[in-house]
Parts: structure tokens; sequence; C-alpha cells
RNA sequence: GGGUGUGUAGCUCAGCUGGUUAGAGCGCUACGUUCACAUCGUAGAGGUCACAAGUUCAAGUCUUGUCACACCUACCA
């Protein structure tokens, strides 16, 4: 396919057709299609962000993608292959809570399927939601990511990522699924995912476990009850300050700190809990402090982490009160393991708040202290953190259920060690990693009592007598993978074996999103062409700070349990964008500026080059006035092109090197081959925005200046020296800004009139390329800046005296240094055409700074205009 | 409580391993230009580089301390 019908460049700039007509000319000539024949060496392998596909792209998503976009162009022009997946983080809650408000569907697991069902997107419906199987609610998911997703994709073409599309995946794809359930049975036999009956942080909203690293505190108003405790065959009382009066049923012990001599003396002793009448045993624990509430406290199943650590060690049963959905259970005093001294009482209290929601249950709990008496005074208000799932509303519980976890608090050094063995860029950002890898206090529970997610690979004998067994578990072989145990029936087994005695049964559970998520480098690789030479590790992964301790965490574990080395050599940290206010910008503010408005508005290659001008893991403010000075710099590419366009005129030669015979041309080239040094050098280190900084220093220095200056010398006869120049030039700032600007540098590219027929793409060709100016230029610049420097005294005087630029000058006196001066007077032609200035108009003294004085203008002159007028 | 980062012109930010009178863009004021330029140029106003002490011939840049803000993490009866 061709690039334009027309040659040349438009009279005016039109960056949407510019941006159409790229994005389709580079899919057609798979311009960023991975060549899969390079060895790895030679390749540049890229662990991209899945975005979560649930429903529109932030800008703060063009932002870090577009930094990762230009450090792989980048990379491409320096020869190497480089991979460059996209994917899709569709799996999981995100997507179930927008399937759920876009269609107004709720999953109904017991309900038969419904083939005849169609998803339907209902506004605002105040109905109540309809019940779907979840065979037709996974539907409905994968219908509504099959729509956001090409959304994501349009976006993502007009700013002009260069991902190689044939690599798009999707992480709830059959095979991501494969790989996911595959990296299980991996972990399963090497004895790394467990499953076990235990205390779990459970959010009763969305009735699932969660895990340590979606945990998060929010300051939530509390009261302190100040409860009276009873001590058996005692007159004493003691005071114990709480927070969580509902769950006094669920007393286990009373401790206190064993120094403290206001306790020492009920150590041993048994307390009576009111209410209830539940006698527990008062002994001393360490991590009871002494200046904390009351400085006596009860231990519960469970308040918080702290309660299930003591009771892990004192081998007390579990006193559960609370159930999955976060309401009170029904429990019947003087069973099992609830004894009290006063079964009748005890049982007439506890009925007030069965089935009552927790919050309520606290209340109604407070209330009935108080009127028997125990509450002393009225509770305090405190404000104190909470533990929350992060996208619950409700504080979480913790409730004792069977779950798989993943072992990895035996294997916090080794993921220390191997943080280590990773560039952190900025180095900074490795003291989170550090932080949340010491702070572990709890393997990974990964599973998730949802369903729009990856099964686990597992099914469960059942007994004689239809009760499932748990130790009896079956797992497939590989080859079988994926495979959902609801629907599908173990080897050996039928489908009408399921739920039947001496049948089978399926793990209902789905997996964390995130153990699927931490495999991003095997389900990239898996999107590969056959006979790929790609192996862990990666060279880069770019990411958010904010999920350093979940995506970088897991992708780190997995690497390591499952390949036993890092995932990648690198990892590049964004920053967030914040609102203009410096807040983090968030939906819920209603200001949100979509990409594709700011593109239309600024064009692609100006939104890229407000993202090319933050630095990595900073975060930064909102700012369109940047975009506007893109889109003014890329405005001047196209006009300085055609402007070398028309000088150029239909020398079409693309062998100019050779003609570049002039003192100052080649002194400006080691001007523009410096500024290719220090280019590279920053890109090397991944900072290109100190790169994109020098790119444009000199642009606007070629333009200001060099142009200026060589103008009238482009028009004579003798101007194969400045043509070859300005043609060098031209080529050298296209692919300078080519990573940045990728569609006005392809537009100008093919609009050249030297353009050769193997120059298929600007975005194909080599930074070596620009070692030509290295034997073109001269040793030094000095000629170059100093008619620069006096040029733009001159320019400065005329200004000074109102005159237009073309008005002559008659006399002015140059002072710099010797080399200076001995190399300008050799070749001041330039400067007198630049300056207009008179015949033997210049004094040369030799100084020691450069300076131009007594600057004389033809004070008769007068420009063409005024004379009309 | 522990830690990390940030604090430079009205705004958004550069300033790499310490080196001459501290920079850019935008904004503001004044003037000019309309030449490839949905422009551009020149000049001006505007900074005790958060504060304090120290090291040094020399500190925005290094050290220590203080303050403010942001974030990470822990605790959370």
């Amino acid at each position: 396919m061709s690039y334009k019908e027309e040659p040349g460049l438009d009279k005016q700039f039109n960056a949407e057709e510019i941006e159409k007509r790229c994005d389709a000319y580079w899919s057609a000539n798979e311009i960023y299609k991975y060549d899969a024949t390079q060895s790895r060496d030679n390749s540049f392998v890229i662990d991209t962000p899945p975005p979560t596909a649930s429903g529109s792209l932030h800008i703060g998503h063009i932002f870090s993608y577009t930094q990762t976009d230009i450090i792989a162009r980048y990379q491409r022009m320096q020869g190497k292959s480089v991979f460059y997946p996209i994917g899709w983080d569709d799996n999981g809650l995100p997507t179930e809570r927008r399937v759920q408000n876009y269609y107004n569907i709720a999953c109904n697991p017991k309900i038969p399927y419904d083939q005849t069902f169609k998803p339907v997107h209902i506004d605002n419906d105040k109905n109540e939601r309809r019940e779907i199987s979840r065979k037709n609610f996974i539907e409905a998911c994968e219908t509504l990511i099959a729509e956001d997703e090409k959304i994501f994709e349009n976006v993502f073409r007009r700013i002009g990522h260069s991902y190689d599309w044939n690599l798009t995946y999707s992480t709830i794809s059959p095979t991501s699924i494969k790989i996911s359930q595959a990296s299980f049975l991996d972990l399963y036999q090497k004895g790394k995912v467990v499953a076990v009956e235990a205390p779990i942080m459970w959010d009763v909203t969305f009735k699932s476990a969660v895990s340590q690293a979606e945990v998060e505190d929010k300051e939530m108003e509390g009261f302190f009850h100040d409860i009276r405790f009873s001590v058996k065959d005692s007159n004493e009382t003691f005071i114990i300050a709480t927070t969580r009066p509902e769950l006094l049923a669920s007393c286990l012990a009373i401790v206190a700190h064993p120094d403290d001599e206001r306790y020492k003396h009920l150590f041993g002793k048994t307390a009576i809990v009111p209410l209830f009448d539940i006698p527990v045993p008062i002994v001393p624990s360490e991590h009871a402090e002494k200046d904390k509430g009351t400085g006596i406290m009860m231990v519960c199943t469970f308040g918080d982490a702290a309660d299930v650590t003591w009771w892990k060690k004192s081998g007390l049963p579990i006193k559960q009160i609370i159930g999955l959905d976060g309401k009170i259970m029904n429990i019947t005093y003087g069973e099992g393991v609830f004894n009290t001294l006063n079964k009748e009482e005890a049982q007439k209290n506890f009925n007030q708040i069965i089935g009552l929601p927790a919050h309520i249950a606290k209340k109604k709990v407070a209330e009935m202290l108080k009127e028997q008496g125990f509450l002393i005074g009225e509770p305090k208000k405190i404000v104190h953190p909470v533990k929350f799932y992060e996208k619950g509303n409700l504080p979480l519980e913790f409730v004792s259920s069977r779950q798989w976890f993943v072992k990895l608090m035996d294997m916090k050094d080794e993921m220390l060690s191997a943080g280590r063995k990773i560039k952190w860029l900025p180095s900074y950002m490795q003291h989170r990693y550090e932080t949340w890898t010491e702070g572990l206090n709890q393997d990974w529970c990964i599973s998730r009592q949802r369903y729009f997610g990856v099964p686990f690979p597992v099914w469960y004998k059942v007994d004689a007598n239809g009760n499932i067994d748990y130790s009896q578990v079956i797992l497939p072989s590989k080859d079988r993978l994926p495979i959902d145990p609801m629907a599908d029936a173990p080897n050996g087994y039928t489908e009408a074996q399921r739920n039947q005695p001496n049948g089978f049964v399926g793990d209902p559970d789905v997996m964390d999103t995130w153990a699927t998520s931490s495999l991003t480098p095997q389900i990239a690789m898996a999107m590969a062409p056959k006979g790929s030479n790609l192996s862990l590790p990666f060279d880069i992964r770019p990411q958010a700070h904010d999920i350093i301790r979940t995506w970088a965490f897991y992708t780190i574990a997995k690497s390591l349990m499952h390949e036993n080395t890092i995932p990648w050599h690198k990892t590049l940290i964004s920053g967030f964008i914040l609102d203009p206010d410096r807040k983090k910008m968030s939906k819920s503010k209603g200001n949100v500026v979509t990409p594709m408005n700011l593109i239309e508005a600024h064009s692609a290659d100006a939104v890229r080059y407000w993202a090319a001008k933050a630095k990595l893991g900073v975060d930064t403010a909102f700012d369109e006035k940047m975009m506007q000075q893109g889109r003014k710099l890329i405005v001047k590419i196209y006009n300085a092109s055609k402007f070398v366009f028309m000088i150029v005129g239909n020398s079409a030669s693309a062998d100019y090197a050779q003609n570049i015979s002039a003192a100052l041309d080649k002194s400006w080239l080691k001007k523009l081959a410096d500024t290719v040094n220090s280019a590279r050098r920053s890109f090397e280190n991944y900072d290109y925005a100190l790169a994109l900084d020098s790119i444009e220093t000199r642009f606007w220095d070629f333009c200001d200046n060099y142009v200026e200056i060589v103008k009238k010398r482009a028009y004579s006869e003798d101007n194969a020296s400045a043509i070859a120049t300005l043609k060098l030039s031209l080529d050298t700032f296209v692919k300078l800004f080519a990573p940045f600007c990728p569609f006005i540098t392809e537009e100008v590219y093919q609009a050249r009139p030297w353009k050769q027929p193997s120059d298929i793409s600007v975005h194909k060709e080599l930074w070596t390329s620009l070692d030509i100016l290295q034997t073109v230029s001269a040793k030094d610049s000095l000629l170059y800046d100093t008619i620069s420097a006096v040029s733009a005294e001159i320019r400065k005087q005329k200004t000074f005296e109102n005159k237009s630029q073309k008005n002559p000058v008659l006399s002015l006196v140059v002072k710099a240094g010797e080399q200076a001066i001995s190399c300008l007077k050799a070749n001041d032609s330039d400067l007198i055409n630049v300056g207009n200035i008179a015949d033997h108009g210049i004094t040369y003294q030799v100084a020691p700074e450069l300076c131009v004085e007594k600057i004389m203008l033809d004070q008769n002159f007068v420009p063409e205009k005024k004379k009309v007028g």
C-alpha cells in the first residue's frame, strides 16, 4: 500500500487526516510486526500492562503508555526486533461490576442456563436486577468486554502506540485460562499452593475472600465502649474498652500485658463476659499494650489480625458468630463451643441480634449493655483506621473458611533478593517493593467466590454418604486445559456423577485476577509466532507505582516459582496524572477529559509530547498548555519541512553527503551531531524526556538560526552545500522526533522529494544512519556558534531601533577570541547575507569574550511595503 | 511509629556527577514582523532556588537538622 496519492505536503496541516493515513499505512505494511527470526539479543521484549477493560481509558493510561511507546520506538530504531504486545485485563471483579450495572443483571449460580437470553444495555434502571445463570452471566461479560476492547483499540491506534496487534491477548481468553491453570497445577505439584481452612479476610458485600494486597485502611468513626466484666468467684470487676461490642459473644479470652501491675493478680482467674455469661480465661500476653484503652482487652474470633495471631497460638476453638453474609449467625447456647454459665439469659440476649448485620448488631449490643448496667458512661467517639477491601464499602471481617493459598511467607528473602536483581526506574521505587515484601504477613489467598475469572482446575471426591471429601482432590492432566470443573467432568467420571455419592464436585471458585495477571510474560509469549526466541527475563516491565505490591510483586513471585528467574531486567515505574489542583484524578469528580477529545483538540503528536515531557515516576498535574506547546512544535516541523522542500525543489538525489562543503554547514552539523549523541545517551538511560529536550532545543535553533543564516545562499546558484545540509538536517530531525511524534514525522518522511523507493517508513529507519553526521561535520561548531551569536545581536539591534530585519547594516565591530575571528574572517559571507551587511562593513578585533559593538544601521532604508503606504 | 519523594519566576516544570550574572514554556507589559510559520522576533517586569547550620576556593546541586505537602508501610482494644 502506498502512503498517499498526492506527493508532498498539503498547504494546511491537518492532524486528523495524517493520523488516519498513518494508522492505515502502518497496519497495512505491518511496520510494527515483531520479527520472530531475530535472536533474543537482538530483540527488545516488553511486558506491557494490560489495561482493565472497564469502560473507558483514562488520560493517565495515555500518559504512561505513551512513555513506553516512545521507548519501544527508540529501540526499534536501534535495529531491535521489538516484542510489544498489548492485552486486556478483562477477568475479575471490575468486569463483573460493570456488567451488572450495564445490563442490570446479577449472577445466581442456582438458576439454569437460558439459551434465549440476550444482554441489553439498560440505563438508570430502577428495577431490581434480573438474576441469570452463571453461564449467561459469563456470556454477558464476554459481550461487553468485546465492545469495550474495540474502543480501547481505537484510542491506542489513534494515539500511535506501536503495538504488534497480532500479539493482542486477553486475561480471560482460553489461552490465558490454560496458562493460569497450568501455573496452578505446577505450583500444586511443587507444594507451593495449598488449600487450608483458616481465618481469612472476607468482604461481606462481594461475599468473597480477599488478599492482603487488596486491603486498604480507611479512617472511620467508631466508638469506644467501656464494658464492665466480672471475675468468677470474686467481687472484682474490670473495664474493657472496645470498639466491637458485637463480638462479645465470640470472646475467647481476656488478655493484659504480663508486666501490667493493675491486672497481674487476675492472671489465671476466669472472667465472665457480660450478657452471655461466658467464662473465659484471663491470661498475660505481650501484644496487649498498657497505655491503650484500659490496658486490658478481649480476644474474639475475630476482631482483627492480632486476634487471629493470638488464636493460632492459643489452640482454642473458633467461636464464629458473623456469617459470610456479614450478619450474625443463628447460634444455640450450650451447644458446641458456645458454653455459658446461664444458658437461658445468654440465649435471650443473643436472640436479639441474630440475623442483624454486624454494624447494627453493634448498636443493639451497646443498648443491651447499657440497659443491664454493664456499660460505663457513654460510648466515646474516636476516628481510627479500619481495614477495607479496596473496592468494598463495608469493613472486612475475619472469618474462617477454606481457601487456596500460595505460600509466600517462606520465600520473602528470595523475593527481596530478586527485587535487587531488577533495575527499578526511578530507583527509589524499589523501596516500596522492599517495604511491602518485608511487611507481608500472610500467604497469598488466591480463591475468590466469584464467577467471571479463571476457574480452579480442581474437583473433589464425594463419599458414599454424599459428603464432599476435600482431602480427595482430583486434578486434570495438563492437556485437558483449559477446563471448567463446573461444566467438565474429571477423567474416569461422567457428568451424571456430579454431586452424587461416590461421585465428584467441581471447585466453584475462581482465582484472584492477579493470579492470572502475574503471568503476563507467559501469556504474551504464548501469542508470539512459532519459532520465537523468547524467554524470561524480558527487558522491561512498565507499570504504575500503585500496583507494585500486586502486579510487580506477584509477577516476580510466579517467575521465581515457575522459572526460577526474575521476570524482567528492568521495571519502569510511571507517575500518576493529577488534577490541576494536584489531587489524584478520579471519575467521580466529573471533570474527566477523555483522551479522544484531547487528541482531536491538539493532535495525537501533541498529546504524546505532553506525556514525553514528564519523567518516569513523577506525578504530573494535568496541563493542556503543554499540549498546545506540543502542537506548536508539530506545526513548526510541518512548516520547516515545507520550506526545505521548497528550497530543495526538484533536487531529488538522496546522495547528498558529498556535497556538503561549506564551513558553516559543517560547523552546524557538528552541533546537530552532538545533539544526536546526547539524545542517544539520554535514551540509553530511559530518560526520554531529557532526550526530547535536547532535540527540541536544537530544532528551534535550526529554524531560528541555521535556516535564516543559510537562506540567501540556498536561493543562490552556489547552493549545493546548503541544500545538502538542509536535507541532511531535516532527515536527522525527522528520525530524532520519530519516537515522540510518529505522525508528523511519517508525513514529512513520506513527502520528501528525495525519498527513495526503499524508504518504507521513518519508523523502520535506524539511528545508526545518523552516524553520517560524524563524518561530514566539522571538528567543532565554533563558526556556527559565532555567526549565530553575531546575527542575533544584529537582529536585536534592528528590533531595538524598530527597523525591519532587512535593513542594511553599514558597519559593526565584532570582538571575539583569536580562533573565532580567524575562522569567521575566512567564512563571513553567510553572516553578511543574514545581517544584510555592507561590503567591508565588519571590523574584527581579537578579545577575550565575544562581543558585538557599534552596529550602524542604514537609516535611509525603507522597507518595500512602507514605500507603498 | 518507620520509610520514600517533593518543595526553584504568577502557573507547569528543567537544572546530569557542585563551577562564571539561576533556565524553558505558558501567562503578563511594550514594541516590531507577516518572509516556510493557525506565526515569529526583541525587550521588560517577576526568584532571599522552603528554612537553618555545616563542608568547600566555589552549593539550587553535598552533609545535618527543621518545616510543609504527597505517597508507601505499620499499628489500630
